[in-house]
DNA sequence: TCATAATATAAGAATATACTTATATCAACA
DNA sequence: TGTTGATATAAGTATATTCTTATATTATGA
């Protein structure tokens, strides 16, 4: 792997924002509206740190109708996809959103 | 691991520059005026980025007379010292300094 | 086709980063 | 003590990043 490519995909994961959502789409695929709704903040800003995530291979995008799931892109190299497995546990966030009615319930 | 932490962490880590001092220590410690031959860049930006990555725990230092030689902090979290691992193999490079007799023979 | 919901993109402001030059620190040694 | 070599720190500038607000895109359904 290339030091560019390399320094790409730390570069994404250097930012406390982008790790807490990749700590949330670890555990299942969330579209954009629930992410924003977990973290608290605004849709365009959360949008921008996807992006960023998927110009780095960390996450891939699926579209069904109107919203598009967000989920860890397998074709990540293994020694990257054992630093998700450091991040902290953040299933009871989206427990919470579940229970509190947010979840898209459509796939 | 908190996320700051683990946000700081790969911050240190996303920079092409810093990625290559992990690559080159990660085979011998070395001071900082043979990172300076090695990288051709000046002293202050080579110390600079030795800060950075001691800041974060990825390098540790030993003062040896007036010498600083910096090595990979055996600290570090498992799953970091993986990365490392990814890293392209620079041994050349410091090969290529020892036969140009610029290697410091102090200890 | 029009309105709406979800998402993306654009543009601007505030902050952070990386490099440069100049200077300070610190150890060795004459 | 004064000088030299190795390294660190400071300050300034250019660039990059992140957030905000406003607007564009895309799909759905009346």
């Amino acid at each position: 792997m290339e030091l560019d490519q390399l320094a790409e995909c730390y570069k994404a994961m250097a930012d406390k924002t982008r790790l807490k959502i990749l700590a949330l789409v670890k555990h299942e695929e969330l579209c954009v509206c629930e992410l924003v709704e977990i973290l608290k903040m605004t849709q365009p800003s959360i949008s921008q740190h996807l992006r960023k995530l998927k110009q780095a291979k960390l996450v891939k995008e699926r579209r069904s109708s109107q919203w598009i799931f967000y989920s860890i892109d397998g074709e990540m190299y293994p020694f990257i996809k054992e630093n998700l497995n450091a991040l902290p546990d953040m299933s009871s966030d989206i427990e919470q959103l579940k229970t509190s009615g947010m979840k898209v319930c459509c796939t």
